[in-house]
DNA sequence: TTGATATATTAAAATATAAGAATGTTTGAA
DNA sequence: TTCAAACATTCTTATATTTTAATATATCAA
């Protein structure tokens, strides 16, 4: 089981809009890093370096292709992610019914609710 | 509905240790600043900085109560994102069973699985 | 064995984030 | 009307991240 400060560190790792669309595209199968040079507007080294980021997290990982690299998520937290992400949230939690009591609670039946 | 590039953000903001001590304590109950000075052992200002952040974000609120800043959860994604960093993950996902074909499939026949 | 394709690495510059220190604001109680 | 509690703001410094640009490597095909 991996610790929270490895998962909060790997949130942070993928909160990044290329690597989402790195990993959004990798939920619907293998791709190669022209395939994401295609889609992604950004230098084919910097596809590199978010991939290699995301690799040395454990994240992703690659077999060769020929000459390609296939890379395929690795990490079993990120199709859960990525349907986080697109799911649709349409309210605001609703707020705290009556000044619900916080330790530090100095003024009871002074509440202004 | 948000915009996927406001989740990103969203989830970056989310990404640091502090905020998330604080955003898991908030999916239990309403806290005042003073009860997370308790168990987050940084400043006063630092605690601060880090609520005004995540209200600037509309992840979080407050309502007043005498002079306590009672502050609660607002974001609807926020507590699945907690599920989500303390759910277990015993295994990795499984390699893709052979070779998938990228867009790029200059080789086919030469798969070397 | 050479060229081209596919991809990585490195260094530098630009930018963003985090923490600490000092100080400010607001409000209730005396 | 003053004090203290509860909290925020601002500025500075330290550090981390991101991008760009240049260059390198590895492998297949001819």
């Amino acid at each position: 089981m991996r610790s929270l400060g490895r998962r909060i560190e790997l949130l942070k790792i993928i909160a990044h809009p290329v690597r989402v669309r790195i990993l959004d595209e990798l939920t619907k199968g293998v791709k190669c890093v022209t395939d994401f040079e295609e889609f992604l507007e950004i230098s084919q080294p910097n596809v590199s370096q978010h991939l290699s980021l995301l690799r040395r997290y454990g994240v992703i990982d690659y077999y060769m292709d020929g000459r390609l690299r296939c890379y395929f998520l690795r990490d079993p937290i990120i199709p859960d992610i990525i349907k986080l992400l697109n799911k649709d949230y349409i309210e605001e939690l609703p707020a705290p019914a009556c000044c619900p009591v916080t330790k530090k609670g100095k003024y009871p039946g002074k509440r202004r609710h």
